[in-house]
RNA sequence: GGCCCUAUCGUCUAGUGGUUAGGACAUAGCCCUUUCACGGCUGUAACAGGGGUUCAAAUCCCCUUGGGGUCACCA
């Protein structure tokens, strides 16, 4: 159990939409804080400019909003630290950039992206790795201040001691150490007056008390970094938790090349937000036990860092639709039919009403049928509107010379009873069966042909009763006109 | 390439010294069935390799190999 009550951030750059690996950062942020009384902040790292899309922060609120993952601070939500978005905080990194330079932990760098460039170049090409050489470290405070004066460009390097162990206590992972000699002198602020993430990461943390800091594994080559800049500030360093990464199937880093990373495109394909949730949280942890449903909230009480897995975790699709097939059926029907509505409402079949009885009834039909709600009206659209084509390989093969006779039959049966319920139709149906001397599947086959044009899909007696004897007869009319062998 | 992380069925994982290595998805077969599905049952399928430690190793240690991340005035 964590002690204090923890304060927990998640920190996306607004570059755009909330990616897949986002919404898993986000969410064990989220459940940490539930599981722990903590605080779950949303803080929006906008520090570059070049990178910036418009309605992107909005869009990211609202994402995460739809997954039910709210913050308790953020944009809009003060607690006491804001502002919550970093270029409204330009005023702290300079002000902490300047006590690190007053105290020779940081320094003035002019050099030029050419010659930093070309130092880049000679150090790959000796086999090294690329680091910046202190070049301006050796700079007088004479020559700074005429530079200065000359309005040259410059930056702020972090001023990195040689030999020296950097430990990083993270829950996940355990101790990892780091040599400072692998650590760049690394830009804190750019010469656009920006802060780079890790200054700014640095700096807010502190300012906003995050105590543990949860977030994807490409950050923990540079942790040490961060590190050092609490100890130069003498603060103290928060709990670090490097999470496995998210993986395409050939276990490269999940990326927009090899399938959809957007949590938008998974919403707009039809995915639940109960399915997202869940499938994403089992993506590198588990309870320890054979439970794989869960609510939100059950993942609020069960959820714990230490065990969060420690290699990265592919995101299999397939497994996301079987879940989402299974969150489905957890649904009630007049939830999926509240769906369904929202669906029709986009679809070609908006303007036709539709009780909500039947709409009840659709969904029973089909809820076992499909993964997604949208594909009632993909597959079985013929609850909506007559079949506007007729399967061809189904006629090929169920469609007889005897069909037709057989189907005018039954149309006539069905055409005598008053409110036929499911049981009449199935009655009627066996007894043209019985009098024609055929198989119930004689019947049965072109019957479904003609009121659905597809082969597959619920029960026929269904189907009837759903569609009404009116709309079954005027169906069987139309078929027996247009299905010819 | 340097540094760092990592390694159980195809995939997600359970397992923390003694298990017939369990579950889920996927896959194959069977059953149910008017179709398509659901469901039920059964099957195929894993401890990367090599050394140690130990009476005993998937579990602990080391090496190798594989995979990944990171090395920007991007986050």
């Amino acid at each position: 159990m964590i002690s204090e009550n923890p304060r927990v951030r998640f920190a996306p750059s607004p570059t755009g939409y909330l990616h897949v690996g986002g919404l898993r950062t986000a969410l064990y942020n989220y459940l940490f804080a539930k599981k722990n009384s903590g605080t779950f902040i949303l803080r929006i790292e906008d520090t570059d400019r070049t990178r910036l899309v418009e309605g992107a922060v909005e869009n990211l609120i609202t994402t995460l909003k739809w997954a039910g993952l709210d913050y308790d601070e953020g944009p809009g939500k003060d607690g006491g630290y804001g502002p919550y978005v970093q270029s409204e905080r330009l005023d702290f990194y300079k002000k902490y950039t300047d006590e690190l330079v007053q105290q020779k932990k940081a320094y003035y760098c002019f050099c030029t992206s050419d010659r930093l460039k070309e130092l880049r170049d000679e150090q790959q090409k000796g086999g090294l790795q690329s680091k910046y050489d202190k070049h301006c470290l050796r700079l007088s405070e004479n020559e700074i201040n005429e530079k200065l004066s000359k309005n040259e460009p410059y930056v702020i390097r972090l001023n990195v001691q040689p030999d020296e162990l950097i430990h990083i206590n993270d829950i996940i992972r355990g101790d990892v150490t780091f040599n400072s000699n692998v650590v760049d002198d690394q830009i804190l602020l750019k010469s656009d007056g920006y802060p780079t993430y890790h200054l700014a990461n640095v700096v807010d943390d502190h300012l906003m008390k995050i105590t543990h800091v949860i977030r994807g594994e490409e950050w923990l080559s540079s942790t040490p970094k961060h590190i050092l800049l609490y100890q130069f500030f003498g603060w103290e360093i928060p709990k670090f938790a490097h999470l496995p990464l998210l993986l395409n199937p050939d276990k490269s880093k999940l990326s927009k090349r090899q399938g959809d990373v957007a949590v938008e495109d998974y919403r707009a394909k039809g995915y639940l937000k109960e399915a997202l949730v869940n499938f994403v949280a089992l993506l590198g942890w588990s309870a320890g036990d054979d439970k794989e449903f869960y609510s939100l909230d059950e993942l609020c009480q069960s959820f714990s860092l230490e065990r969060v897995n420690k290699a990265g975790a592919v995101f299999n699709i397939e497994k996301l639709q079987s879940m989402n097939f299974a969150h489905l059926q957890k649904k009630t029907d007049e939830e999926l039919s509240e769906l369904l509505k929202d669906e029709l409402a986009l679809s070609s079949f908006k303007n036709c009403s539709i009780s909500n009885n039947k709409l009840l009834l659709i969904v029973q039909a089909m809820k076992e049928r499909i993964n997604f709600v949208k594909e009632i009206i993909l597959n079985a659209g013929y609850f909506f509107a007559p079949p506007q084509a007729y399967d061809q390989d189904a006629i090929k093969k169920r469609w007889t010379t005897e069909s037709a006779a057989l189907l005018q039959k039954f149309s006539e049966v069905i055409n005598a009873i008053e409110n036929p319920a499911k049981e009449d139709y199935e009655n009627a149906l066996h007894r043209v069966a019985e009098e024609s001397a055929v198989k119930n599947a004689a019947i049965i086959h072109p019957l479904r042909l003609a009121v659905s044009g597809v082969s597959g899909g619920p029960g026929l007696y269904d189907i009837f009763f759903i569609l009404g004897k009116e709309e079954t007869i005027n169906r069987i009319n139309i078929a027996l006109e247009k299905i010819k062998v």
